[in-house]
RNA sequence: GGAGGGAUGGCCGAGUGGACUAAGGCGGUUGUCUUGAAAACAACUGUGGGCAUACGCUCACCGGGGGUUCGAAUCCCUCUCCCUCCGCCA
């Protein structure tokens, strides 16, 4: 959500940025709020009059002995409300509207944010490593994985259909070993670890500004106001709503495990070979609440962070900075790490870091003190995954094949492989 | 799932239609006193919105929403959450 008061000080600034983001359509919605803000400040005006006049009314005819002069006041002060009730409904509807309308403005890029029409335009920052490259031809996951026993995608399609797959054994203990090892790392890295609903309501989606707009893209209950979590972000971004956090609680590092859930409503085949796109995924996700002038510093931490997962994995990764017409709705400023897949040839998305700025704070209504009695303000807030599960166990699996089909398991998930070195 | 009891400010807690401008206490801030501290005393101490250059004025908020009334923390409806008991369950 943006601060309306900026919309009505620096409407350009608003309309460029919604330009720049290759959406010209919210222009004019733009416009649309500044005459509504006008006009709802005219209804105030003239309603809280009204109702400053009914109060002190209301306290005079209680203090009124002559019964008649009481009821003339009486029969004046219904006349008075009624004209009040058609204000106030007037100002219901056109709040409404606002509210509708500052729903679906995204957030405003952050300057350094390059100008792009579309993801071509993203920039690659640095790639850390060389490709991995081999003595024999390396086998895509979704070929090493049924034959070593680890991915069995006949039964995921048994039970749930396309787009879902089993684990079992091995690979569902790399996973699990995969998860372990990266919260136990966020935690010397100094998030706290959170366990979370992974069914949340509908105004903490909005808080995180999935919704109005993603709301297609999410699974829901059909009775009760639930819905599944597509990312630990969400959760995340609602946990300190309508809380004003004491001075010296910033900042927060929090990071969760917790399985993802999307309804992908993409072309039909596109990315369905292998585990890399599902309607279920695991993710671990890293998040930060920080004073304002703090987030600048706290995105590249965050993103050293997740490259310190992919680099202590042994994986080759690259960094790219998003442009305009692809950072996220809530985005200021995004990087995106991807690791390179030998076996299916692909570079893989594996996480997202980004900073929100005051967005989601505004939206889930989350803000701080900087000192006792000080004015309340809103954080900045960032998210960043650490790593997406799926993505990086192709990536371990591709990238440890041996010639022989087994799978070397990186040093560091030894310890929660029960000393398993090779999966064969 | 059933029955009953609750939700008031940072915290505790009073308040069953008009002085609620929400008592009182605790906590906090500032001041007086003191070499300093404590104690005592005094003042201040919520959030959001509108108006105003400003001192400030004003509206809304007593779990959420709706209603009754000239007037609601108080009465009515409804939802949510918490507590107690019963049932069921991992």
């Amino acid at each position: 959500m943006l601060d309306l008061n900026l919309i009505r000080t620096q409407p350009d600034t608003v309309k460029h940025a919604v330009r720049v983001r290759q959406d010209p359509a919210l222009v004019t919605k733009v416009d649309e709020i500044l005459a509504l803000d006008q006009q709802r400040r005219d209804l105030l005006k003239e309603v809280e009059a009204l109702k400053a006049e009914r109060n002190l009314v209301s306290k005079e005819i209680g203090r009124m002995k002559d019964a008649a002069a009481r009821e003339a006041k009486i029969a004046e002060q219904r006349r008075v409300n009624e004209r009040i009730d058609a204000l106030d409904k007037q100002v219901a509807e056109v709040d409404a509207r606002l509210f509708d309308l500052l729903s679906v403005l995204p957030n405003i890029p952050d300057p350094r944010t390059p100008e792009g029409a579309g993801e071509e335009d993203n920039v690659l920052l640095k790639t850390v490593g060389e490709p991995k490259t081999f003595d024999f031809i390396p086998l895509p996951h979704w070929e090493l994985g049924p034959r070593l026993g680890l991915i069995d995608f006949e039964r995921g399609t048994k039970l749930s259909g396309s787009r879902f797959y089993v684990l079992q054994g091995a690979g569902a203990r790399l996973q699990r070993a995969l998860i372990a090892w990266m919260l136990d790392l966020h935690i010397r890295q100094g998030y706290t670890e959170m366990y979370l609903p992974f069914m949340v309501k509908s105004d903490i989606v909005f808080g995180a500004g999935q919704l109005p707009k993603f709301r297609d893209n999410l699974y829901h209950d059909a009775e009760e106001d639930f819905w599944m979590v597509p990312t630990a972000e969400i959760p995340l971004t609602g946990l300190h709503k309508d809380e004003i956090l004491e001075p010296g609680a910033l900042p927060k590092y929090y990071c969760a495990y917790t399985p993802c859930f999307r309804r992908e409503k993409i072309a039909a085949g596109r990315d369905v070979r292998g585990i890399k796109r599902g309607h279920q995924f695991d993710k671990v996700e890293m998040y930060i609440f920080c004073r304002p002038e703090e987030s600048d510093e706290a995105l590249e931490t965050m993103r050293e962070h997740a490259e310190e997962t992919c680099a202590q994995l042994g994986l080759t990764y690259r960094v790219k900075q998003l442009c305009t017409a692809d950072i996220g709705f809530s985005a200021r400023m995004t990087y995106d790490i991807e690791v390179w897949a030998p076996g299916c040839g692909e570079w893989l998305e594996v996480s997202s870091v980004s900073n929100v700025g005051d967005f989601q704070a505004r939206r889930i209504n989350t803000r701080f003190r900087r000192e006792a009695g000080a004015k309340p303000e809103f954080p900045h807030t960032l998210n960043g995954s650490g790593l997406g599960l799926p993505r990086t166990l192709i990536a371990v699996m591709e990238n440890y094949q041996q010639k022989d089909g087994s799978i070397v398991v990186p040093e560091v998930l030894r310890p929660w492989m029960g000393g398993i070195e090779v999966i064969r």
